[in-house]
RNA sequence: GGUGAUGUAGCUCAGUCGGUUAGAGCGAUGGAUUCAUAACCCAUAGGUCGGUGGUUCAAUUCCACCCAUCACCA
């Protein structure tokens, strides 16, 4: 039967470089959408840019061109990207489109019509200066909850709590500078909290094979137990000025993300309905028999399993038919890190020669249908890439194609059909296409690789050497190679959907039209001829992996952009985590912790804390702090008051259950805990309260 | 602080619906080989399956608590 199927990935934001981390989800729905089309069904991939937003207009702004400009600009940059990585999208389109226009105002009216859409009167910060009501990103302050400086509107990156932005202290505009100031403005909400939401939803997302199972779980969290309200409405309308789709019947009001990014999904596959005379209508009416999937980050499950589907159901379509989540990526076990050049562009990767596929090959070796985090360690990608593919796979064409050209003229002979390694394939690629459907790649990759290792067992176990030297065994050697070769091509096809652009090459090796699944039921034709073998795939030369993370590297000094809004968002770059085998830090980047000495006045237990003191320190012309230490296992309280020691006067306050707690103070322990105790730093004797440590 | 996830050989990961000697690849060591991009083949070493208790005839697998890491929430 013929499944006729969408799929979608979520959409980059048009105000930023794709990066490994994107490309994790690009290539596993790429390769998911390969094997689809493999087996021969009808399978669309579409995605696009997300264009419209505040960041986007003062991005075009501040580079002197205009937003439409700026998206093209940004649209091909994306477009050559995920064309270098292999990614076929049937259509890479933009949210800055008619079709996504009409698809957005038609949901609208819809949802309104449905008395799904209600208006209300919110507070939020307006910049006087720049005459714009800000989004929570562009208004920084101090934090409401520890009072650090600096802080963005929505949550604390020192202390992590979060609020609005209107709790911040000493609000300042990021674009201007100047003091916002609170003003009224009518938005437009979507009642998501509204009862035929809710049991909407109870039922569509316990709904069998809907979502993974963790997926599921978290989603049952969030929606609360039966009568419980727990979801709220959203609000889907900005202001002007603001870069957008106006609101049909609302002049001055302009649909927010929710409103039009995910529709991007629609415009695009309308899009290349017109261009191939596809039945839009059949792929989205209620009840379609189609199938149709999101591809998302788990950051994102909530707007995708919540608010869409609730959208699309009371706006008459159809709902997604599952939604596949998938993990972040960390690098060499870390957030990506623009100081460590660990956040990694896809420009880049494929400017500094590294080639695509050894990507998409490690990670489809790591992928699996679960939404657990994937680690890129560099090490294991070249120790893997080079064993897998080069040492294994291309390896059976490699030590085989020469025999056939210099004693066959490239002609193969009849391929024995009962050879073990066949005859495994035979029985394991059902079982591999089940896990490609399944999404879960790394099973596939590590079945595929069993085989390959039989592969080259039979190869040795025959020897083609030693039957070259032997003039009467021209007919085994020929034999023994056309084996080898069949079975390289039946890994070539397995391998396909990871490996699209090593197959086609290999197809032109082999001789052969485009592999597709159901190739891998038969072999050569005896008389078939191949053409001249070629290097299929290069090694990864650790050189290029060094380079790539240099080329990478930001200096710490670097001024970060502004945050943008992001639908595809992938974990935010950090500064350096610091593990104790980490990179080394310049005398700049250590000044930064500001060390100081400090006298403890007062050291008392916690109520309520097992390990905790909590002490007053002197901290001389700095004043007096409050710091909660771990030191009650080691430290009579009464032993510590009066005693120096030395304290990071700048690290970012910390709300404990017990109070804030304003700094730390140092102690050596032995990291593995084989040696016991905690042990407080001292200075000697003439230091005094305040002075600096360096 | 709450919720969830994860913690298995040096590294990256499988696996165990509880049951004889816990697996793979890479790396290491030794051997074999020379067709092949120092690839491949054979063999060896290396893990008290995060910790402590509990249930059980039997736990790495179930339960509780603790520790560590990560995520989400407050």
């Amino acid at each position: 039967m013929t499944r006729k199927i969408l799929v979608t990935s979520a959409l980059p934001y048009a105000n930023g470089a794709i990066h490994l981390g994107h490309l994790v989800e690009y290539i596993q729905t790429d390769i998911w959408v390969r094997f689809q089309k493999m087996r021969g069904h009808t399978c669309w991939y579409v995605c696009a840019d997300d264009t419209h937003g505040t960041p986007v207009m003062l991005r075009a702004e501040k580079e002197g061109i205009s937003p439409e400009v700026l998206i093209e600009r940004v649209h091909r940059e994306h477009a050559r990207d995920f064309a270098g990585f292999h990614v076929g999208f049937d259509n890479y389109y933009t949210t800055h489109s008619d079709e996504t226009r009409d698809c957005a105002n038609e949901i609208y009216s819809r949802l309104q019509a449905a008395g799904l859409i209600e208006t209300r009167v919110i507070e939020q910060y307006y910049d006087p200066v720049k005459q714009m009501f800000l989004p929570d990103r562009f208004i920084k302050g101090e934090c409401p909850k520890c009072s650090a400086a600096d802080q963005y509107g929505d949550n604390c990156e020192n202390c992590g709590s979060a609020y609005t932005a209107n709790e911040l202290k000493n609000p300042y505009s990021a674009v201007s500078g100047a003091r916002p100031e609170l003003r009224q403005s009518e938005h437009y909400f979507f009642r998501l909290s509204d009862p035929r939401c809710q049991s909407f939803l109870r039922d569509w997302t316990q709904a069998e094979g809907r979502l993974q199972t963790e997926a599921a779980n978290k989603l049952q969290e969030w929606l609360g137990g039966e009568g419980e309200n727990r979801l709220t409405d959203w609000d889907i309308s900005r202001d002007a000025p603001y870069f957008g789709f106006e609101i049909p019947g609302a002049p001055g009001k302009y649909f927010y993300v929710w409103l039009d990014a995910p529709i991007g999904y629609m415009g695009a596959f309308r899009n290349l309905c017109l261009r191939k005379g596809l039945d839009f209508d059949e792929y989205w009416r209620p009840n379609s028999a189609t199938e149709l999937y999101h591809f998302i980050g788990k950051d994102i499950l909530y707007f995708h399993a919540l608010f869409w589907p609730a959208e699309l159901e009371h706006a008459g379509y159809r709902t997604p038919s599952k939604i596949f989540a998938h993990g972040f990526l960390t690098v060499d076990g870390a957030k990506m890190s623009k100081s460590r050049g660990t956040f990694i562009t896809a420009e880049s990767y494929l400017a500094q020669g590294l080639d695509p596929e050894w990507l998409r090959y490690y990670y489809a070796a790591k992928l699996s249908s679960s939404m657990e985090d994937i680690d890129l360690n560099l090490e294991d990608f070249i120790a893997r890439v080079n064993s897998d593919m080069v040492g294994k796979f291309v390896n059976i064409a490699s030590r085989s194609a020469g025999f056939i050209h210099q004693r066959f003229a490239g002609q193969l002979c009849t391929c024995d059909d009962s050879l073990p390694a066949i005859q495994a394939i035979r029985e394991r690629r059902g079982l591999i296409a089940e896990h490609y459907e399944a999404r879960d790649f790394g099973k596939a990759i590590r079945e595929i690789m069993a085989l390959t290792d039989l592969a080259n067992q039979y190869v040795d176990s025959v020897k083609p050497w030693d039957l070259a030297r032997q003039p009467e065994r021209t007919g085994d050697l020929q034999v023994a190679c056309t084996n080898a070769l069949n079975l390289f091509r039946l890994f070539a096809i397995l391998l396909k959907p990871v490996l699209p652009a090593l197959s086609a090459r290999a197809e032109a090796f082999l001789n052969v039209a485009p592999l597709v699944w159901d190739d891998s039921a038969t072999v050569l034709a005896a008389g078939h001829a191949i053409n001249t073998y070629q290097h299929l795939m290069t090694r990864v030369d650790r050189k290029l992996v060094t380079a790539l993370i240099e080329a990478n590297r930001e200096s710490l000094a670097a001024v970060p952009q502004a945050g943008p809004q992001k639908t595809t968002a992938e974990p935010p770059e950090t500064a350096a985590a610091g593990t104790a085998s980490g990179p080394q830090v310049s005398l700049q980047d250590f000044m930064t912790v500001d060390l100081r000495i400090a006298r403890i006045s007062d050291a008392a237990p916690v109520d309520g804390a097992d390990k905790l003191l909590r002490l007053s320190l002197d901290v001389g012309p700095l004043g007096s702090r409050q710091v909660f230490a771990g030191l009650k296992a080691a430290y009579d309280p009464a032993t510590l008051v009066g005693r120096l020691t030395v304290l990071v006067a700048n690290l970012a306050p910390r709300k404990m259950k017990f109070g804030l707690s304003e700094g730390m103070v140092l102690a050596a322990s032995d990291a593995d805990g084989e040696v016991p105790g905690i042990f407080l730093l001292a200075p000697d004797t003439g230091a005094q309260p305040g002075m600096r440590v360096k």
